[in-house]
DNA sequence: TCTAACAGACCGACCAGTCTGTTTAAAATA
DNA sequence: TATTTTAAACAGACTGGTCGGTCTGTTAGA
């Protein structure tokens, strides 16, 4: 039989979804009205709400890594002035649609201390996204616009993990300039 | 008639349970078995799980605030390392029982595209905390410890968000030592 | 003919919240 | 002071709805 849906579409539409809504606030049924799919399709496609919800974060992750690796990659711009762009252009994105925040903080804060399946992902995609942010990092070390005496691992796991921190901050407040200013201040301090 | 609950422990109960499973994934039975209440009573003290949630922020936030003061106020040590050294503490509490993080960020996380109420509350004890920092980190730029042509209120909502991103991602870590490290270098970078 | 892709009725468990009582201490009344 | 009234504090059965997941089909392409 001819497959009615597509794996991504279904991905996408609940990548969206639990962004929104959080994992446990999320119905398998909402997943089933903003796709289309019947109970049957959905559970011949994944086999629980779990193993869709850990496709999602690599699903999320992937993206985010091809992301970076597009926004980072090196052009006319300085490391320096590349990564405080990709982060500036990430408030604007993340919390423009209903305030929603990157789904690998959220779901690190919801599920770290429930669902270990869960929380060892979204860890293995931290650490990823940690390593996609490292060579730009370096590069901007070399440039001596970030402090050359630390171990580039850690700064970009600094950066990074700040950058949630402010990311998740900003939800509550009406604007996005002052979570910009925030990455500006943290960037050229570390120099 | 008498009363056989105090609200205090309720709250001190109910904050714990929200911090570990979070406000969707923690229903009301548990905290029922967890107090010994019957739902006649806690329905009677409570309006709903949602004004429940709200006065457990308050609470929790109330003796956040008091433990900053405590941990802050001014004793041998220079500003910036009881700064330090609050931060280091708190890494090592919040993790200790069950991974569980900082209830404000992780309410902020969950419920910051669901509901504004609770958003709001968690918004305004967010702001106070960050208040609550200034004095100590004015005091750190004033001994040159802190870079003093950085707006105060904004230096310590630097810190503090940041503080959050990194309690949040060393939830998926088994160690708080990296944790602490990162927080040294964002302290002596910030100077 | 076989089986993966689908449809949707159905299941028990659980959810937040309500409702009907009962207990009991304090306020009102005699 | 003795008695009655009132209402807050409680107990727990109950409600309607939702949850994730299963089951029994049907359809259609290989």
């Amino acid at each position: 039989m001819n497959q009615k849906f597509r794996r991504e579409d279904i991905l996408e539409k609940a990548t969206e979804l639990f962004a929104c809504k959080g994992y446990t606030a999320l119905g398998i049924n909402e997943i089933l009205v903003a796709t289309g799919m019947s109970k049957g399709a959905f559970y011949n496609a994944f086999k629980s709400k779990e193993q869709l919800f850990i496709e999602v974060l690599d699903f999320y992750a992937t993206h985010g890594l091809n992301r970076i690796a597009r926004k980072l990659k090196t052009d006319q711009r300085k490391a320096i002035k590349r990564i405080e762009d990709f982060y500036s252009e990430m408030i604007d994105m993340q919390l423009a649609v209903n305030n929603q925040g990157c789904l690998i903080n959220s779901a690190m804060a919801e599920m770290g201390s429930i669902n270990t399946s869960i929380t060892q992902a979204t860890c293995k995609h931290y650490n990823d996204i940690i390593r996609g942010l490292k060579p730009t990092v370096v590069e901007a070390q070399k440039q001596g616009d970030l402090n050359a005496s630390i171990d580039s691992e850690r700064l970009a796991e600094l950066i990074h993990s700040s950058f949630y921190g402010i990311l998740n901050r900003q939800k509550g407040l009406a604007e996005t300039d002052s979570g910009k200013e925030l990455i500006r201040i943290l960037l050229t301090s570390l120099n």
